[in-house]
DNA sequence: TGTACATCAGTGAACGCGCGTTCACTGATGTAC
DNA sequence: TGTACATCAGTGAACGCGCGTTCACTGATGTAC
């Protein structure tokens, strides 16, 4: 796949072997420019406005020549899907990394906290990640694994959990019937970790809070309602941890 | 205002005095043809692709003739939101309304499901009024009010809750301090209804779950986690009402 | 170490497209006497 | 009831703009012998 390429020289993918010639570290360095430069491009326009000759442009080329480094458009869209999700999923690991792991409560307020620093830092990646789907533009399999980063970091929390025998009586229950089969999905996502039902489903919904909440402040629906987001989240997300049975 | 025009002759405003002479029928007709119009390519294009020539093609006129009606691009945008918001807040009363007043949780998952409903027939629109903001576009203050109806039932219910003194004790606490503070604008929304900060704050935690989950859903972050929308849904609303101490 | 060839980056012109908005205009429809 | 005038809907051309993508091309940089 093409963006693997750009992904590499991002810096975001597995290790890949450095370019080794002089040419390909031209090129990678020049790939690289040109993803940041559509990343602020982005910020001010949108993905819809993202334009390839705005970005050419800029960095001082005839609009055909970006054409050497990126394919179309649309991969160049995917390849700021893939960097902006490894962006976020790395800022999130490490300031994850930096808790102690027994303390898993904490552990799921970082997770949240960096989530939404990272989303007030970047809005408009955020939005191209979480915000509305471009329309006419399907992301392609390259992006899942990136987007599950946060995903799969959570489930570490909850298997955490489980090892630890600090799962609260309300959440260590199987869930059975059509609600079951509902979060089949998720049961193999979490396969062998242990994680009763109930708790699996707790941990969705945890997930998507944090993204809706984290939207929802950036999309500017509290502006009637709450005059200090971060205060405001961090009561929120303490609430949402003690839900979900995280102590 | 411009748009109050539209946005009566749409049905959806507060019923103003209908046009009397056959010019100003065929106006309003024409008008809301427009809007109609517009509302489907909206569905096709997104926010960033709707374009005044395409709906005055389809329509069959000449683009300037657009003008007549319309005085612009922009202000195109914010009828269908307000239509938009109207037509779903219409949509949610109507469904509530037939639920028993004392019936506090079922109201509530009464709102939850005809949103959702209302989001999947009409996933473009929810996408223009909760997904990502359309760059260069401030919404204008006519769009608040359509914008808390949904909202202002919600208060209405946890004050119904707290009339009832049905209210349960781990929510009817006040929260001082930062986080007092920090809900200051919901508070004064729900002044005089007497719901303590605590059921306030989960409220505003239940909306913008709702409008969250829903997100989650329509924008496809829930692919390779849930298999049955629907079913996910009800569970997880069921907690959040519980959660928020509905019963 | 030097030469011949292949590879690649970047150019500039072009194709074909769509857009928002303005403006002077023609005719039809309403209104006031 | 009939006429004069004002209002308004719709026309068609134009302005000035931007876009994605292709293609034949020129030179520079690497590679193999």
């Amino acid at each position: 796949m093409w963006h693997d390429v750009v992904v590499a020289h991002t810096d975001a993918g597995t290790g890949t072997a450095p370019a080794r010639g002089a040419r390909a570290r031209a090129r990678a360095d020049i790939t690289r420019e040109i993803v940041r430069t559509a990343r602020r491009h982005l910020a001010e326009s949108g993905p819809d406005g993202l334009s390839l000759r705005a970005v050419a442009r800029e960095l001082g080329m005839v609009s055909s020549a970006v054409y050497r480094y990126v394919p179309s458009r649309e991969a160049l869209l995917t390849a700021l899907i893939v960097d902006g999700y490894d962006d976020l999923g790395c800022a999130v690991e490490d300031a994850e990394r930096g808790v102690r792991r027994s303390a898993r409560a904490r552990r799921f307020l970082v997770v949240c906290r960096t989530t939404r620093a990272w989303a007030l830092d970047n809005p408009a990646r955020w939005a191209l990640l979480f915000g509305s789907p471009v329309p006419g533009y399907a992301a392609p399999r390259d992006t899942i694994e990136p987007a599950s980063r946060i995903p799969r970091l959570l489930v570490q929390l909850l298997a955490d959990a489980v090892a630890a025998g600090a799962v609260t009586p309300q959440v260590d229950r199987a869930l059975g019937g059509r609600l079951g089969a509902a979060i089949a999905p998720a049961r193999e996502f979490m396969a062998g970790t242990g994680v009763p039902d109930e708790l699996a489903l707790r941990g969705l919904m945890a997930w998507s809070h944090l993204v809706g909440s984290v939207s929802f402040e950036l999309f500017g629906h509290r502006v009637g309602s709450v005059a200090d987001g971060e205060v405001f989240f961090e009561a929120e997300m303490a609430r949402v941890a003690e839900f979900t049975g995280l102590r």
